[in-house]
DNA sequence: GAATATTATTGAAATATTTAACAAATTCAG
DNA sequence: CTGAATTTGTTAAATATTTCAATAATATTC
């Protein structure tokens, strides 16, 4: 099924796409327009128009999209039609609060282990999730055939246990460690590094202006204060 | 340098660089090169090059970058050297987590409010943080003087809580709901949207088979990549 | 059923970002 | 002091992504 080339930016929009859709399946909507989706996603309707496409003809002109065919394609597209399996390195603050977060309420995707190296949380049971010690990590990774992890553990650990997935047979690594970790070509690691996001977004508001705002940069000896970002 | 552009991706990829910047400089290192930074951030050593110049000519040929005058530039130009306060909107399990996680450590930003609408929350506080009824938020942003936010809140009331933070004057907001907020053009929205993220991992582990990690969000980034940005 | 309005599809243009290549500057060894 | 080795800064080329514009198909209206 991996025939196609889709661009990454258009595959990190699916699952925006396909949320909407759901909302709007559940809704009873039947149809929708890209300029309706754009004003719920806000992503320009040209660029839904042009994702869409790369997956073929999805759309009736003068019509929109049908929302259930729409929904059913996606839900194939990202997998949602069978249930994905993901293990929870680090049983944390962080861990814990995912545990919660039970992304399988409205997904087909849930966190069916917990690895973590403290003896107070092994052999406990945490959302109906199992915590096992990290020792058995590779074994049990093999044996549950998951092949998805999150990785939150400290930083001076993260490239261990990275290795440790990879032994374990994991393809893809959500990684909330800041750490850069380092990994097989054919396996896949996100990182979500939220204190560089929110230096990011500190940086934009800072420095970025609105054009249209025709507002001055603030006079002062940082070198930067000239400058602009176009949206 | 003066009215040039940085462009997004180089923003995003700063508090990376000034994050090993200042490992480098704890761990002693007085020099450091574009190629051997690209080793630990992941990032192509001329993407790291081109970055920098935006700035200016930040090294020296045939020496590489100091660490500790690059580490301090940085600091300056991600507002590092001054104190950022920052409001939780919503202490659930996920606020929680982000209460505890401590972007201070490490950083000059601190979570210095939290709101909620339970009664049991509010008037206490939470490692250090006052929690506040959500119904005197506009007045505590305002008198706190708070320009950025993280929302954490049901998807239900995102949008009228994001409508509060624009009220009390809030120029940043980290968006964790899956709902993509309205908000006036010069408030910036950063959307961190964990579900978003797993789905795209799984969708490119079972589709694409040649990873090239060196470009991420977020993003999302983003992370979160999907780290994403209202623009 | 023809006329009009909608709206997807698609190729092309415009932007944005990354990568490659190399001259210039500097260090370093001897 | 000289030449070889490094490593940046920068221009240009290559990729990737978004947006525009023309076209074609379908629905809706009268």
């Amino acid at each position: 099924m991996a025939d196609k080339k889709i661009p990454k930016a258009t595959a990190r929009r699916l699952p925006l796409y396909y949320r909407y859709l759901r909302f709007l399946y559940e809704a009873g909507k039947e149809r929708v327009s890209s300029a309706k989706l754009s004003e719920a996603v806000k992503v320009d309707s040209a660029t839904i128009r042009r994702d869409f496409s790369y997956f073929g003809a999805l759309g009736k002109r003068g019509y929109g999209y049908d929302v259930e065919a729409l929904m059913n394609f996606f839900s194939k597209t990202l997998n949602q039609d069978r249930l994905t399996n993901v293990a929870l390195i680090g049983v944390g603050n962080l861990g814990q609060a995912l545990l919660n977060y039970n992304f399988r309420r409205n997904n087909n995707i849930r966190i069916s282990a917990g690895f973590d190296v403290k003896d107070d949380l092994i052999g406990t049971i945490h959302q109906g999730v199992p915590i096992y010690d990290i020792n058995e990590m590779v074994d049990q990774l093999e044996m549950q055939q998951i092949d998805v992890a999150i990785l939150t553990v400290p930083s001076e650990i993260a490239q261990e246990m990275a290795d440790k997935l990879v032994k374990g047979g994991v393809r893809g690594i959500m990684n909330f460690t800041p750490i850069r970790v380092t990994v097989p070509k054919e396996v896949r690691v996100h990182n979500v590094d939220l204190t560089n996001e929110l230096q990011t977004l500190i940086y934009f508001i800072n420095y970025y202006q609105d054009f249209d705002q025709k507002t001055e940069p603030e006079e002062d000896d940082n070198p930067l204060n000239d400058l602009f970002y176009n949206e």
